[in-house]
DNA sequence: CTGATCAGATTGACATCGTTAACCTGACGG
DNA sequence: CCGTCAGGTTAACGATGTCAATCTGATCAG
């Protein structure tokens, strides 16, 4: 790990880059904590003096962004896969992976997430990954599960797996249940119905009591269609 | 700001650490960055020299944390404010000032949820906010708009509130829409429905399509209950 | 084969950070 | 009036991000 790096051929500086964006990520998995990413640490693992960083970083800003950049592309490439079908399905599908790469990955998703990003404007990689959440929401509003703008729909969904996958990270000492996998299930299936019901809601509510009883007739309607059609 | 404080009486030691936690916020709000949260300039915005500060706090980590002490206090004081009245809109009020306490102090926000936390075990002060979450939440319970384990519940809609604001305050440059009070409201509202609607569902869900009439049919219901209640 | 060139990488240093050890000081009790 | 000790200060250490100056060796013209 240590050992000293052979100096790359001319025309192969690239190389390097490659392989120092390989020890701060495994840096950042091995030790658990992004205050492990140092810049004298991520050299000596890339077997590289400190000051070599800087011929293809031009900061560690620029270092941990490139990280993310690869998260992103992570989660782009998890979100393409898990399209198809129907939509409102894949739709869960997608997000429960989403929760799931987070909760494996909790100093990437930190790093990712929870840093005041220093540079503007949304990365390629981010908008790509995005585009994708947007088409999968888009299917859902051309089968009228979904109502209104793709891109806030998205956003609110986003939000609600974000939220919880977030806070499972950042503050694991609240009494969180111990299922992790069904919370995220929770979480999911509640953020899609919320969505699929609040464009459909009269703006003024009836109060509780009424509110109650009218769902408890929605659910039990949903399920007699459901045993109907099985 | 820098000028040098005169020296403490005998047992009046704990008056500077008051004076240091508020210079320690004033640096947050001021800067906007916790970047800026040095031990140096706190301590010079206090007027006085570095290692003083150790003697109230036991260490850099020790000094932010009883900042969000602070800021759990606050938030913990904004859902007293909220409470009473039809359950389900105190909860959605509540919810909406949690928000706008969260982008109104987005530094402080970041502080307090986005940081490793380094001490084990839900703190006091967090311990209280989270009790009024579950209260607001029970009372829901006990008028049948919810259902289910209120911690449980109180941790879904949360996540809901939280996932939307972080991601505004850390994914500032994506597509958000332009009015930030509508989309907390599209939030909560949504967040709420879903809470109230999983309990209700079936497990197996119907095609999209079937889905989607469905929940026309519950929209046009509560339209109409609304309608002939005024 | 030889010398010049310049991408690739290093050395050494700087300012700033958190933190600690050692020292100072002046308000109070006796 | 004097010793004590809570309430500070000074000086320094190691680690970090960063940069200027320097070295080096693969490559290519002749």
């Amino acid at each position: 790990m240590t050992t000293r790096r052979v100096r790359a051929r001319r025309g192969e500086g690239v190389l390097l880059r490659e392989e120092i964006l390989r020890a701060a990520e495994d840096l950042l998995t091995e030790s658990g904590s992004e205050d492990a990413l140092t810049l004298r640490a991520v050299a000596l693992r890339a077997g590289v003096s400190t000051p070599s960083v800087y011929l293809h970083f031009a900061d560690k800003e620029a270092l941990v962004e490139a990280v993310c950049m690869r998260v992103w592309d992570e989660l782009g490439r998890l979100f393409a896969v898990n399209l198809g079908g129907d939509p409102f399905l894949a739709l869960g599908r997608c997000a429960r992976a989403y929760a799931r790469f987070a909760l494996d990955h909790p100093v990437q998703y930190r790093v990712l997430m929870m840093r005041p990003s220093a540079t503007p404007g949304v990365p390629p990689a981010a908008a790509e990954a995005f585009l994708h959440m947007v088409r999968a929401v888009t299917a859902c509003v051309e089968t009228r599960v979904l109502e209104g703008d793709p891109e806030e729909l998205a956003l609110g969904l986003w939000s609600a797996v974000h939220g919880c996958v977030s806070l499972l990270i950042a503050q694991p000492s609240f009494p969180w249940p111990r299922d992790q996998e069904a919370l995220i299930d929770h979480i999911v299936r509640q953020a899609g119905f919320g969505a699929a019901l609040y464009s459909r809601l009269p703006r003024r509510l009836p109060p509780s009591a009424e509110l109650a009883a009218d769902l408890d007739a929605f659910g039990a309607r949903l399920a007699a269609r459901v045993a109907e059609d099985s």
